[in-house]
DNA sequence: CAAATTCCTGACCAACCGGTCAAGGAAGCC
DNA sequence: GGCTTCCTTGACCGGTTGGTCAGGAATTTG
């Protein structure tokens, strides 16, 4: 994938250099295009972060754009995927708090991935709008489906499925991409792993609560 | 507080085309900044927006900087007022409700203030930091100790105060920051009072029904 | 209406930005 | 070791960006 865009069809061998070099520049990239967005970012900042000159860089990625298609390619299957994993065979509870815990893991093993698709949905999704209205349209409709299926049987309380999805997207995403906010309120300096527990524990209780066990 | 900022000092009088100017170039810089970022927004693009050429526009403001922190000033006294009118005195249930429904209202009504607060925590606070470990925090202490106050007399379900606050800033914020990707997941051109409304009814009883009337 | 003040603009500037290129240096291969 | 391929860099370029400035136009004030 990334190397579909990366030198795509310029070197005839793919080197062990260009392999350890496309990841250092994408993950400094993540991190400079995650913090100032795309117009925000510059080339310099990234080529610095990686180690390298700006020519170099430009060696591996052609565009300042490709750079940016080549990161956000890296990281959005890993978006999608917790939500695919909801199961209507499971138990409703069971598997929504197993939802929540994925998401909230991911925002604290990957804050970085988490701020680049905030920053790219707040700049109106010039590249990720037709995926958006694309696949995760679809794995919504099937899986709001599902969420619905278990309050026709009343093994849930009667919510939106899809604003019940989004709530879980906010809460979780929160704490990755206002995680400067956070830790001003809370204190201290980065968010100590109590602190998840806490988010993690209140976060369960509350959607638990809020929908748990249905028929009301 | 705008005031202080725009032309400070450089004229006798504050004029009428003064005032009329300075919120022209607020309100058009509150939609570039929102969407672009500090970096990612050009001067020219607020002028444009707001009708005037770029010289004239730093007749009225002399640095990017400044009409940045002047559209941060101006909206942050709005960001903080919602949560100061949570009631120790009031009805937990209905207080908390309140709480939600004035965050979402302001989240429909402004968005683009709420996108602002979002780009510039995204980018580490380096205005609001002092703001957010100050003033914010205070306050949040002060009604997480009111939201505590209501646990311990069993009139609330035991949960971390602070984290339900975060909760509730992540899912009303949600609906203003991920606009973009709420619409491409719904189908349709702008949230419609429906799905406000829907939005607002799901919020409501998962919130309330998480943490209603206690004691467990 | 005329003087004082405020407002507006075109022309301009230095710094920065994304991107190119020629040429030398390092790896890989036989 | 020599040939080929790949990697790296300094110098450079046109366009954009934040910001200045001199001077003319509009507005306010007496």
């Amino acid at each position: 994938m990334t190397a579909a865009i990366a030198r795509a069809g310029r070197t005839r061998r793919r080197t062990r250099i260009q392999e350890e070099n496309e990841e250092k520049i994408l993950d400094a990239a993540l991190e400079v295009f995650s913090t100032w967005g795309y117009r925000g970012a510059t080339v310099d900042q990234i080529a610095a972060l990686a180690g390298m000159t700006k020519p170099n860089l430009l060696y591996y990625f052609r565009r300042k754009e490709d750079i940016y298609l080549a990161v956000l390619n890296r990281t959005h299957e890993m978006w999608l995927e917790p939500l695919e994993h909801l199961d209507a065979a499971g138990d409703p509870a069971k598997e929504i708090t197993a939802y929540i815990d994925r998401k909230l893991e991911m925002a604290r093993d990957n804050p970085t991935a988490s701020r680049l698709f905030a920053m790219e949905i707040l700049q109106g999704a010039p590249v990720l709008g037709a995926t958006l209205r694309g696949r995760l349209k679809t794995l919504v409709d099937d899986k709001a489906a599902v969420i619905q299926g278990w309050i026709d049987a009343g093994r849930l309380a009667p919510v939106d499925p899809r604003h019940l999805i989004f709530m879980i997207w906010a809460t979780t995403q929160h704490y990755a991409d206002f995680e400067t906010q956070i830790r001003a309120v809370l204190g201290g300096k980065a968010l100590s792993p109590d602190q998840f527990d806490a988010a993690k524990a209140t976060l369960d209780r509350v959607f638990l609560g809020g929908i748990g066990s249905g028929r009301d």
